[in-house]
DNA sequence: GGTGGAAGCGCC
DNA sequence: AAAGGGCGCTTCCACC
């Protein structure tokens, strides 16, 4: 028997189906006040770099955009990446290195950001709302390598929300009348997930004693009193946690965390020295994987490799898949696993009316939920059908509430 | 006028 | 040459 298609995605295929029909309200209004207020900053900063670049031309445009950095006011180009078409990359990491060498890069960022805002978001989700003022997006069940999720037309798992800006306009998201938001979320799931499946002794004691990791990563690595930890030693712990589930090198941490390779180096060895149990975890599953062909998550959702071998950059890249996908592979699954077994739970209950999931965001579940019902109980076994799970993960899922 | 790759960037 | 995993969307630009 296949687990994974007939536990999991045959189940799910219905529940994707309803949350797709209900949609998400969005708040035009709102919207279009943003998106006035954007259209005229844009329109200043264009200007402004106009101004202190002596030159029109379409920001837009990474070639325009070089020409005028590079070749016009003669910027330093060492130490800044090319694309692929060995071109010098104007990205937003690129630019910050140059931005206290002319006073046009901060402008050209913060056009960038707004500009992305506004194409991206501002001008196109109005244009997906039916006549109730909902949004329905496209939840696609094979379209990724790892087992997640992919959502489209629109995409409402890449809504803005680090930004200022960005906040405004995930926030014209709005439950339904006479109903609440409530949000379900994974707290750093792919971390206890590796805990556990690496059974390293140090990562599962600080999930047990209720730790805040990236803080207990850092006390670690400096060798400093949990209690003592400088918000940017944890900075860095933090980079360096996400980045080793991703299969991360010291040169991409240096970057990430704003340090020397040098120093990054360091930090990575003494990270490995303290959670040995994970390294010798990661390096097994690079071994599987070129033993098998493919890696797999517990549940046997495979991906396939084709290793080509040797040291070269397919070979790198497909050390890092074999890494991050039974990690993020089984995450999937068990949010899955999770949905269904909400959906089973709320028309049991005969709550389907009162209590719909509406999204799902990789880690994290979106309902409304109506206002008139005592709801505390049915939060709570939410919560409890989200954290089991068929492995022993210690997982732990924070619940938000609210209008927007 | 349409298409597809590249670049870039929003999210987890 | 790239050098941290997974997506989708917009724009630019070369090309048909």
């Amino acid at each position: 028997m296949n687990t994974v298609l007939e536990e999991i995605e045959s189940g799910l295929t219905l529940v994707l189906a309803k949350m797709e029909k209900r949609g998400i309200c969005l708040n035009t209004r709102e919207l279009k006040k943003i998106k006035d207020k954007i259209y005229l900053e844009i329109l200043n900063l264009e200007e402004e770099i106009f101004e202190l670049t002596k030159s029109e031309f379409n920001i837009n445009s990474p070639k325009q955009l070089s020409e005028v950095l590079f070749e016009k006011l003669k910027l330093p180009t060492k130490g800044l990446a090319k694309t692929t078409t060995k071109n010098i990359s104007t990205n937003s990491n690129e630019l910050e290195k140059l931005i206290y060498l002319h006073p046009c890069i901060s402008k050209i960022l913060k056009f960038k950001e707004l500009k992305k805002l506004e194409t991206s978001f501002l001008k196109t989700l109005p244009n997906f709302i039916d006549e109730n003022g909902r949004i329905h997006t496209t939840f696609v069940q094979t379209g990724t390598a790892t087992g997640r999720l992919s959502s489209d037309t629109p995409n409402l798992q890449n809504i803005p929300s680090k930004s200022d800006y960005g906040k405004l306009v995930r926030g014209c998201f709005e439950a339904g009348k006479g109903f609440d938001f409530v949000s379900f979320d994974y707290s750093q799931m792919e971390l206890r997930i590796a805990a556990k499946l690496s059974g390293d002794k140090l990562m599962l004691k600080a999930f047990e004693e209720g730790k805040d990791f990236h803080r207990y990563t850092a006390s670690l690595v400096n060798k400093v009193d949990y209690t003592d930890v400088t918000k940017e030693q944890r900075n860095r712990a933090k980079a360096l946690n996400f980045g080793i589930v991703y299969g991360m090198g010291s040169k991409a941490f240096a970057q990430s965390a704003g340090i020397s390779k040098e120093e990054a180096r360091m930090f990575i060895e003494e990270y490995y020295e303290n959670y040995f149990g994970l390294r010798n975890f990661l390096d097994d599953l690079k071994l599987k994987a070129k033993e098998n062909g493919y890696c797999e998550t517990l549940y046997g959702r495979k991906r396939y490799l084709s290793f080509v071998g040797g040291f070269g950059f397919q070979a790198a890249l497909e050390e890092r898949i074999a890494v991050n996908m039974p990690i993020q592979g089984l995450a999937a699954d068990i949010i899955k696993k999770a949905m269904i077994k909400i959906d089973n739970y709320l028309i049991e209950n005969e709550l389907e009316d009162k209590v719909r999931m509406i999204l799902q965001i990789h880690d994290e579940l979106i309902f409304e939920i109506d206002c008139d019902i005592n709801s505390d109980e049915i939060i709570e076994n939410i919560k409890k059908l989200m954290e089991e799970n068929d492995f022993d993960i210690l997982l732990k899922v924070d619940i938000k509430k609210g209008k927007n």
